[in-house]
DNA sequence: AACAGTTTTCCATATTATGGGAAGCAGTTT
DNA sequence: AAACTGCTTCCCATAATATGGAAAACTGTT
């Protein structure tokens, strides 16, 4: 009959990520919206330990949402087979149409398709070594392996952004689209390109023509002071580019000979696994 | 001023699934997580498009969820990179975040891995194949190919259970089990063999000592009356079994004697995947 | 330029999510 | 066996959160 107030009730959730400098500046990114934030929290919660499997107080306590709410979510989760509860242990892990809807994305599986490639290029190589996918105007990180030099080079984690152009692997998937789609890429992005990069469309535009030439991109520390990097494209059957392998490292390590190599190196890898 | 009365206030949401004949009669089976099964609605909504990718009021159309409350959902699932937006043809895609979260299940992973395998399989002999691992007291169905012949037999889709030990699979997956969790396993059981498959433990021991005397289950028509069915374990580098591929048509097709040789052909295909 | 279709913002409303409390369950220890 | 401890599940009053209609801002088309 006490009554309850909330502990924290209208607790900040939402503050996770914001970085990408959009607009909107005093509004709440995501209004309206706790509990599906709420949920993608615990899915990453027992994502990150799916091969032991987490019990319900350990998702509470490793995500600060009280017990109650978090077994309430959980039981849908499972209801909807997102996740999987295993009764003998109690444990929670990653269920069968979580994994059906993510496998719907094709483009994401080459991640898969193409793991053995990067594995042979990195260790030909012991540069890193990165898969990129087209997202929109940005490429988008899907997979990588970090090489063996002592230093450490680029923050370019799975799942990181960058716009079309920037980058070697990035500049492939630019410089080997249709024209016409690059035209609206290089526009789309001549903000970011200048705010963010501190590079111009018509730089970019000399940096496609050059890649056009070499049949493979090459960045010599256009982006990045000190680091260069060799990007390839990969083509699907209808022969458009639907991805690129890029190895990176620095600039001594990468002058021009050895990114012919390199670049060749990628190629044949590639091919092995039409 | 005229203030709003919603439409559909209290919708059904909630009328998708109970037909696993679970207990808790009248009480709503998942209460007070309305937005948790719309925003997993909208997932499979996107998912089932995806390479064309859907648009905002296509997406409520399908869900039949007001324009709205999608538009609010999908903003946070784009935020959490669990949707992609792409700015220009205003589609939604399964986002980055979703697969890397469901690459995490690698148990799942063996879908890929095998997909040829089951290919292979589903050519030579024409019947219907089946990829199992198992979750909990379950088979879980993650992967399967339908045969040519003109008989539909299973309807055993991509994330149908079954109780371990019913079917060629699920057979295959707890007779090679060590011999402690088959006790608990059956045990667990008990009550759905019988009710569901008319079925007693004594009969499936039999059944298991059978499998493990020839080295593979086969399925007489045991659970289903005129199938028959094959099937064969895969074991992990420890040895443990994590999964069973099967091959399931008539009785006619299946013979003792064919058994032998379908056992003997997806044991050779699932030794090339080593 | 007018139009039709779609996307996005706004905001009053009450439904839905919330979380404290407590009852149930295991699994240990005395 | 009983008492204890930690975890899971249920209950339910409360108000914060999600809701969706209305309308504004876009977009592309005739």
């Amino acid at each position: 009959m006490i009554g309850n107030k909330r502990n924290t009730p209208g607790f900040n959730d939402v503050a996770l990520k914001e970085g990408l400098g959009k607009s909107k500046p005093h509004v709440a990114l995501q209004a309206g919206a706790q509990s599906v934030h709420r949920t993608i929290r615990l899915l990453r919660a027992v994502a990150d330990s799916n091969d032991r499997g987490m019990r319900l107080t350990q998702i509470a306590q490793k995500t600060g949402l009280p017990t109650t709410t978090v077994h309430r979510i959980l039981a849908v989760l499972v209801a909807e087979e997102f996740l999987e509860y295993d009764l003998v242990s109690k444990c929670y892990r990653i269920g069968i149409e979580l994994y059906a809807i993510a496998s719907r994305a094709r483009r994401f599986a080459l991640r898969d398709k193409y793991r053995n490639c990067l594995e042979n290029i990195a260790r030909a190589t012991q540069d890193s070594v990165y898969l990129v996918v087209r997202s929109g105007p940005d490429a988008l990180c899907i997979d990588y392996i970090e090489g063996k030099s002592t230093i450490r080079i680029m923050t370019y984690d799975v799942g990181s952004r960058r716009p079309l152009g920037i980058g070697a692997g990035s500049l492939a998937l630019l410089a080997f689209a249709p024209d016409d789609e690059v035209e609206g890429i290089l526009k789309a992005n001549e903000l970011r390109y200048r705010k963010n990069n501190n590079m111009t469309v018509s730089e970019l535009k000399g940096l496609i023509k050059q890649a056009r030439a070499l049949g493979y991109a090459f960045n010599q520390g256009h982006f990045m002071k000190g680091i260069n990097g060799v990007g390839v494209p990969i083509y699907d059957e209808q022969g458009d580019v639907v991805a690129a392998v890029s190895v990176g490292s620095i600039t001594e390590r990468i002058n021009p000979m050895r990114s012919q190599e390199i670049a060749e190196l990628i190629k044949s890898e590639i091919a092995l696994m039409r």
